[in-house]
RNA sequence: CGGGGUGUAGCGCAGCCCGGUAGCGCGCCUGCUUUGGGAGCAGGAUGUCAGGAGUUCGAAUCCCCUCACCCCGACCA
């Protein structure tokens, strides 16, 4: 059923706006970003903003449509704040300072400050504290659909990462933390509901929580190869992460005893550990690199296996290193060592040192000697140098075992579109939020926040369905069910009145239809209504109409889709056209 | 912010090295023909060559500055 009040004329094409290119501006790279602009969907006006067209619009108010039904059927109450937002809330939690640069600051004529809000976290929890008295009113869910202004450091890829985007964002309020969990689970499920409805192939992982804060949290990622996330997942169990959080369990082999004598060799321009392994002759994963990184005091040493990444998101949780993450420079690297970075190792290093789980199971392993164009080989804990500090501090890859020790880990890329976060009581009590319990007394409120990145829905939909002609949207997203394609309309008067009557009676029931009614040849509608993605498409023209008949053909992934139109007796279309549009 | 690149007609690009009339394709306009998968023919319109400053008789082209945008890294829905 429409969710649109529309005069009769406007799903006409010749009065819809409607502006399809065959080609997109070259620095559109991604393939949703591409069709966005090629189907009219969008126009850049600067760098990370975009008007949305008619058509865009229309699925973005689609997706809306599913976001907002779930939400109340899930409890939550919908609300709309203020997008400018006053500098003192966020000075109340501090916040106003942390967020940085990513936040839009601007002054009223007043010389006011104020942000452009990129997260509403403040704003409700003043609500909060003014309307919420006692634990009778408690728990509250409230949530907005509302444009987010974040300054990203680089925006991309059209509306996936814009700067300016549509946000579905939901906070909650609860007596305890038991009332929270329930909420949280709620929003997971009604998130599902979401997502599947909208006909996506999404995944649920355990996520870090970020600037936001807070204890437990799940990210929801649309799976696809351009994602920007990695994740990890194991086939034989729920378990899913992402990798900035998934953990790298500790080998479970036992440390081998020493068997080679620690001995220095030159390497004379060697920098990398690549060029360290081939210089050698080894295996690279008998390596160790030293990384020094800026501490609370002064540099930190983490270790990490030569073939591993260092996770800067587990080194920046490590007591004594300093957050946000950053290495050490260049010239801090060689007073803190005496050597430049390439030539950087643990021993005698007079630095606090942390070695991955999986370096702290290594044995003569091959290091830095901290002098320039030296490294040493057969190198030994508890011989050479001291038993070390063992911590997760890696990216965990494809084939590490499962922290839950049901398998094997594989990995996949993800967008993510929703994630969902068990805040606690961090803002409650910056902004002094609180409620009367059942004894009278005072008490800072549990808070969730759940957030869905709406406008990055459409693109992470379009980077899943889509094929050579263009986008293939789920009928749920869909800007128009149905385009009824008139060929000849201006010239045939049986072109027009049957075209016409089709769409008046289906516009009547409701559905979303189009009538390309544009005196244009074929194959311009035929291309449009492909790229543009409508799912079902009926042809009206003189051909088919001499035998009383018209065509239709459903806009599906395959490659048939070029193939053999359905012909569909005149007299039955209507039961026809009714029967698809329902189902 | 660091590194790389681009800016020429609405879109996609050539021209720049080696200074001398600003071009091509698509789109757009007019006419005729066409009309079931992005038509054909004929005619036509469209540029602050990103902006500024310089070198030069002469700059899209060479030099300098500024701006915008894109790509690679750290942030996030």
């Amino acid at each position: 059923m429409s969710v649109f009040i529309l005069d009769f004329s406007t799903m006409r094409a010749s009065q819809f706006f409607i502006s399809t290119t065959k080609e997109a501006p070259s620095e559109a790279e991604l393939v949703s970003h591409r069709l966005m602009l090629r189907a009219g969907l969008i126009k850049r006006l600067g760098s990370g903003l975009y008007t949305w067209m008619p058509l865009g619009l229309r699925v973005l108010r689609r997706v809306e449509a599913v976001v907002r039904e779930e939400m109340n059927r899930a409890g939550a109450i919908e609300l709309l704040m203020p997008a400018v937002q006053p500098a003192e809330l966020w000075e109340e939690t501090g916040r106003w300072a942390q967020f940085g640069p990513q936040m839009l600051k601007i002054k009223d004529r007043h010389q006011r400050d104020y942000c452009f809000g990129p997260t509403h976290e403040e704003v409700i929890t003043d609500i909060a504290r003014r309307e919420i008295k006692i634990y009778r009113q408690l728990p509250l869910n409230f949530y907005q659909i509302q444009m987010k202004f974040r300054d990203e450091i680089r925006p991309r890829f059209g509306v996936m990462r814009a700067r300016e985007f549509l946000m579905k964002d939901a906070y909650s309020f609860h007596a305890n933390k038991q009332s929270l969990a329930v909420t949280y689970q709620t929003m997971y499920d009604a998130y599902t509901r979401i997502f599947t409805r909208l006909g996506l192939t999404f995944r649920a992982v355990a996520a870090d929580t970020g600037t936001i804060g807070g204890s437990g949290s799940h990210e929801f990622h649309v799976l696809a190869e351009s994602g920007e996330d990695l994740l990890a997942y194991c086939p034989n169990s729920d378990y899913a992460a992402n990798v900035e959080l998934a953990e790298a369990v500790a080998p479970a082999t036992p440390r081998a005893a020493p068997v080679q004598t620690m001995q220095s060799v030159a390497t004379p321009g060697v920098k990398t550990i690549d060029e360290l392994a081939a210089f050698l002759k080894i295996n690279v994963n008998q390596t160790v690199k030293t990384l020094i990184v800026e501490g609370t005091d002064g540099p930190v040493a983490l270790l990490v296996r030569g073939d591993q990444t260092l996770n800067e998101i587990k080194a920046e949780k490590i007591e004594g290193v300093k957050s946000p993450f950053a290495f050490a420079s260049e010239a801090t690297v060689r007073t803190a060592t005496g050597a430049a970075p390439g030539s950087v190792g643990p021993v005698g290093l007079q630095l606090p040192v942390f070695a991955d789980r999986a370096v702290a199971a290594m044995s003569d392993f091959v290091c830095g000697a901290n002098a320039d164009g030296q490294h040493i080989t057969g190198v030994n804990f508890g011989r050479d140098l001291p038993e070390p500090v063992a911590v997760d501090l890696r990216n965990v890859i494809a084939g590490d075992p499962s922290p839950d020790g049901k398998g094997v880990l594989k990995l996949c890329r993800g967008i993510e579109v929703g994630h969902v976060f068990q805040l606690g009581n961090k803002y409650s009590q910056e902004m002094d939020a609180t409620y009367l319990d059942e004894a009278g007394k005072s008490k800072a409120m549990e808070m969730g926040c759940y957030g869905i990145g709406v406008s990055r829905i459409v693109a992470a939909a379009i980077e899943q369905h889509h094929d050579d002609k263009g986008i293939i949207w789920p009928k749920s997203m869909a800007p128009f069910l149905l385009v009824i394609v008139a060929i000849g309309y201006g010239k045939s008067e049986l072109v027009k009145t049957t075209a016409d009557k089709l769409y008046a009676e289906l516009f009547a029931l409701g559905f979303d239809v189009l009538l390309d009614d544009r005196d244009e040849r074929p194959g311009i509608m035929f291309a449009d209504a492909e790229l543009i993605g409508i799912p079902h498409r009926i042809t009206v023209g003189e051909r088919g109409l001499k035998d009383g008949i018209i065509e239709y053909q459903p806009r599906l992934a395959k490659p048939d889709q070029s193939g053999e139109a359905q012909k569909i007796d005149l007299t039955a279309a209507m039961e026809f056209l009714t029967g698809i549009l329902e189902h």
